[in-house]
DNA sequence: AATAAACCTATTATAGAACTCGGAATAACG
DNA sequence: CGTTATTCCGAGTTCTATAATAGGTTTATT
């Protein structure tokens, strides 16, 4: 599994941010309702997106959540990437403590490399609104 | 994490198997010894590709692995599925259990499809003699 | 008989995923 | 000012899969 729940959830709470982008703030309560998932773990990714200024929340009476800026300008594997850490396919990709020490005599990292390189521009290359505006439940070009 | 280390140690037997496949059979001391990876782990591994017909074992003095086919007949795809179990990007594309019913209203969905099919295609694409060939530690087209 | 190998079944340790829970801070409204 | 509706914050829990280990059995060669 490249993507858990995690990025998935976040991905369609901000595709639904996008297509009530003109209903102000959203309550997260009416977001976890419309996509069927616990409020509660909802409010652990939202805080993250927050966080890194992806979302602005707001509390009190007539709070929620809103878009920062145009749905245009968010594009998957931004949301992804934030949400899940890392897209790599293999975790000898990963910078750092998953990096593997044999790759300069290994005769498969280039190709994992290369997937790498198309997961990365396949999801650079979608926005949110393009999301939002395609027919919910149809495949994707 | 689309790979685990089941699917990335198969892969690389069977290139290594591959490019020792003049050889004739390989035991799996050499092969673990080579490829950094410890020799019980790996016999796990490859009981799995032995049980599909992927590779042929002979026990006993002078036994080993071999390759039981061609090197390019064997597609990455095919090894990685049959040690993954599946290579779907998100769960909700898992056949059975991991699918959702929320998929008619779903936002995401398509983009999903379309990345497992591309991974999928991408990965169908390449043969074990493609990466036996390729220089190692080098990138892949 | 000795040796070298694959085969088989089970166990364990660790980490991460997927939630859950309880409360504190904040904003609007009467 | 108090009530209500909301986000924010930090832990705690449960479950599952990964990554391995371990020990023994069978089979083939010399």
């Amino acid at each position: 599994m490249l993507v858990s729940t995690k990025g998935r959830y976040a991905l369609r709470v901000m595709v639904d941010l996008a297509e009530h982008q003109a209903d102000g703030r959203i309550p997260l309560k009416e977001i976890a309702a419309r996509q069927g998932v616990s409020e509660k773990y909802l409010e652990n990714i939202l805080s993250v997106l927050v966080r890194n200024d992806m979302l602005s929340g707001m509390r009190g009476k007539g709070g929620g959540y809103r878009l920062t800026r145009p749905a245009e300008t968010y594009s998957v594997g931004d949301i992804l990437r934030l949400t899940e850490g890392s897209l790599a396919p293999v975790s000898c990709l990963e910078g750092g403590k998953g990096g593997c020490e044999r790759a300069a005599e290994c005769t498969t990292i280039g190709m994992w490399q290369s997937l790498d390189r198309m997961i990365g521009e396949y999801v650079d290359g979608i926005s949110i609104a393009d999301l939002a505006k395609s027919p919910h439940g149809a495949a994707c070009l």
